[in-house]
DNA sequence: ATGCCCGATTGACAATTCTTTATGTGGATT
DNA sequence: AATCCACATAAAGAATTGTCAATCGGGCAT
């Protein structure tokens, strides 16, 4: 009823799949071959599924395409690296989005919320990831653009990315370790600075330390926050 | 009544493409002359027919006008490279696709798979692949022509090929591993500098770095961009 | 077969971006 | 207040990418 199906024979990338979703407020559903998976899918008390294109026996395009003749639950197709016609064929059979192996957590709960969000308006095509605004900012995944109360500001990949995730999660704490993994894709290490200089970067972009009120915190030992401002879009001028 | 009938001369390309099939879960069968071939295909126990243009004897026009005057059977042309005629015609005389020598095994099965997923639902309309649109740039694949604004981009094979990718992705971060694949056809290597190459050539005749917001991004370490603006009303591929 | 032409690839160097090093600053703890 | 520790940031260093130019290689015409 409120659960997501995933389909996949990597058992320990579902057993995080299912933890990370968990934590996210999803129901998850395991299962590790096609077969069962479609009669799962089928059985209409799921609100979407997730499903790997490589399993054994029955593949991902075969059990979308039986699935397609029977349902219209949203899937969000797992493609193998690299495999370029994968997706275009999975999104012609369809699929209500993809997303490549492999993948970061974050970004499966984003396309996730994104299907969910389509598909309650009644729009089942595939759109591209929605903007984000938070108070006097706006970035735009899809042209890879931020702007400043309209403005364009130039943002290197890195910043780029850097500023998306302390976006999305505005108003919450990021720690450290997070940013290091989503950002940098590597481990985190208490040695490592990097991130300190990229938010310092961002921040002097964004015009931060310049008497109105900066955007990007420091928590102490434990991260960063970007701050939202009060509900209720536009400018706060209080 | 689940094979694909293959119809071309070339033997050791047969077997290749049987192979691969093969692995995809798909009966193949081969036929090496156009005569014997449209034999065979009007017996209509196939699935689907893998046609090549050039053949001895009776070529792939030949045998599929003859093939249509009594058959709905799918037909996937194969052309050869660069002949934007042989395509036009082809389609013309009702072929389902088309997919130009020499061509990636992978593209084949996504093309076919493509295919069979028009067909099954009735839609036996040829509908070769559609024009793509993003911003002001608009590429067609039946021609493998490009306009920027309306006036003509002229663009290598490689480019184009290059072009398709991101566009169909556009609003996507795309690996250079999977252009080099999906572009190149062939293994990605750490120094393979030649895509790098190709990128900055489209991005010139583009007109990228001159003023404008630029249409292809790099994401450091990772890919590229197509930069996917902000569109009224979700028409992308009409 | 030979030479020409076009496009793909590679080498080389410049420019950009990221990481590390080094040093300063401020908050927190004792 | 002295000290410690985490963070800020400038600057140096390393890595990646942009792109010109030379080379390579296939297809085509002579």
């Amino acid at each position: 009823m409120d659960g997501v199906l995933v389909i996949d024979d990597d058992v320990e990338l579902c057993g995080l799949v299912s933890e990370y979703l968990g934590g996210e407020g999803f129901t998850v559903e395991c299962v590790h071959d096609g077969k069962r998976g479609l009669e799962h899918a089928l059985r209409g008390n799921h609100l979407l599924v997730v499903l790997d294109v490589m399993l054994p026996g029955m593949n991902g395009f075969e059990v979308l395409r039986h699935l397609r003749e029977k349902s219209h639950i949203p899937v969000l197709l797992l493609t193998a690296r690299g495999e370029d016609v994968d997706r275009i064929v999975g999104l012609e059979i369809g699929a209500d989005d993809y997303l490549p192996k492999p993948f970061n957590p974050r970004e499966l709960v984003a396309r996730i919320r994104a299907i969910l969000r389509r598909t309650k308006n009644g729009d089942r095509a595939a759109s591209p990831p929605q903007i984000v605004r938070v108070g006097d900012i706006e970035l735009d995944p899809a042209t890879r653009t931020v702007r400043q109360a309209g403005s364009l500001i130039e943002l290197t990949s890195v910043e780029f990315n850097l500023l998306e995730v302390l976006l999305r999660e505005a108003g919450r704490v990021v720690s450290r370790e997070r940013l290091v993994n989503a950002v940098l894709s590597r481990k985190f290490s208490p040695f490592d600075r990097s991130i300190d200089m990229h938010v310092s970067k961002v921040r002097k972009k964004l015009g931060d330390s310049e008497g109105a009120p900066e955007h990007i915190k420091t928590i102490r030992g434990v991260g960063y926050i970007f701050s939202r401002p009060r509900e209720k879009a536009g400018s706060e001028t209080g």
